[in-house]
DNA sequence: GGCGACACAATTGTCAACAATTTTATCGTG
DNA sequence: CACGATAAAATTGTTGACAATTGTGTCGCC
């Protein structure tokens, strides 16, 4: 019943770090915090799509949860930038406005930098053995077009790759905003092509790393965000359109995550 | 019973982006909004202190709210990153490992380096007009010695300035870094001197941008971090020494806030 | 006297019912 | 037929009680 949680990193529970005592406990939240990590899978696939509303009952019994445990939910999703809530109005998925997409983009773009900026070159051999794992099985499930997998290992090469950066804040940052951004990301997740070209670009990176090339390794690690915000922009149609939207562009239909 | 709420801005319920209706509510969330606030300064005046324990029943019956709204206001201060919780021990209030407050304020510094970088030289008269009333009134409030209003002033200062980069996200995220780093700051505010020379720094930074000197501005928004760091420092006593700390630091004691 | 098992108290986590609010549908009136 | 007021339904917000967990003190045993 409780299973194991979705999200393969450490649970976020609070700033974990080191007080007195290193117990990292993984139960207790295993409830609140599944159903967070359900939730946003709905939101990351487009099951739920951006201004949609969510109402505590429905999500409920769809996930066999009480509703208390949905409200925490909204709350920490809140807090994540994933949904929006207005008093006595409920919550929806969170909508993202055309300049509000870029300003986030270009900051994306900042920190992934600063952070590549940052990582001791030539890079650790055993950092570049685990991302080489890591790009490796992610590989392998892009084949086995396991999108959930996909998602998760791909999570982990930048987060494994960004701390390296020895600011383990600044490394935290370009989590949050990866995570503000899977709604935005969503659009993208699931094109074969953006697939097959993030893993080249993974593997580029690992060759800047092992180099020693910052100047490369920088580069890519900018550019390597622009195909999906890219996609986000060509899916919503026009653009530059702040106001209107024509036609309700809507995510990627993927295949059920297993 | 109710009251204003404490903080002068607008509420931070969900990212308040326009959807279909502009109402700006400002009931609703009052309760839970208001007492996030009440334990925020708290933590701010040092009546908290770090790696203090926050229980539950306590709180609830010293401020008078229910338990259910203690427990979300931890829920927001956690996320917030003035609290720590873990499963079923409950929350503390955050202590920042020195390695950590060095990471923190390096961001700081280049958040702001950043967004000094992108505010339109020379700056709109009405940006400044607004700045200098700002600063005008945290100069009397100085005077008075009314720390709280000092700290929203200070606050309001700042986040005015950097909302102009042109970049709200940017502006986002250096809000939520001085939020977070207020269980920092605490050792700092009440000191005269550094009051005074804050303010002084704020003209100095008015200046810079009816110049339009960029250089000096961008110093001045960086350099304007360290002595809060340098009091932090000097009140945990030596330093380095990051695993063990000597005789407890304390927040500087300050008179009740009216 | 030290050490482990047990029981009790303190605290947090969960639930279901109730109250307040917003949204939707209905109805009378100009 | 349009329009505004009113009533009903749907949904969110709040409260108090109950269950589960953790921390602490006590007792018996070696």
């Amino acid at each position: 019943m409780k299973g194991l949680a979705a999200a393969p990193g450490p649970k976020n529970w609070g700033h974990g770090k080191k007080l007195e005592t290193d117990l990292v406990q993984r139960d207790g939240d295993s409830q609140l915090q599944t159903l967070v990590d359900k939730i946003k899978q709905e939101i990351i696939f487009g099951r739920l799509r951006p201004r949609e509303r969510l109402i505590e009952d429905e999500l409920s019994q769809r996930f066999g949860a009480s509703r208390h445990l949905v409200r925490s939910a909204f709350s920490e999703l809140q807090q994540m930038g994933l949904v929006t809530r207005r008093p006595n109005k409920g919550a929806i998925v969170r909508d993202f406005a055309p300049e509000e997409v870029d300003e986030i983009y270009e900051m994306r773009a900042m920190l992934q930098s600063e952070a590549a900026s940052r990582i001791p070159l030539p890079a650790d051999p055993n950092l570049i053995a685990e991302l080489e794992s890591i790009n490796a099985a992610y590989e392998a499930e892009v084949e086995a077009h396991n999108l959930k997998r996909v998602c998760e290992l791909n999570n982990r090469f930048h987060h494994t790759m960004f701390s390296a950066c020895n600011n383990h804040y600044l490394s935290g940052l370009i989590q949050r905003v990866w995570t503000e951004t899977l709604g935005i990301r969503c659009y993208a997740i699931g094109d074969p092509q953006l697939l097959a070209r993030a893993r080249d670009e993974h593997w580029q990176m690992l060759e800047a790393l092992k180099a020693g090339n910052r100047t490369e390794l920088v580069r890519l690690c900018v550019d390597h965000i622009w195909p999906a915000l890219e996609a986000y922009k060509t899916a919503h149609g026009g653009w530059q359109t702040s106001g209107e939207r024509k036609g309700e562009a809507r995510p990627l239909k993927v295949a059920a995550s297993r």
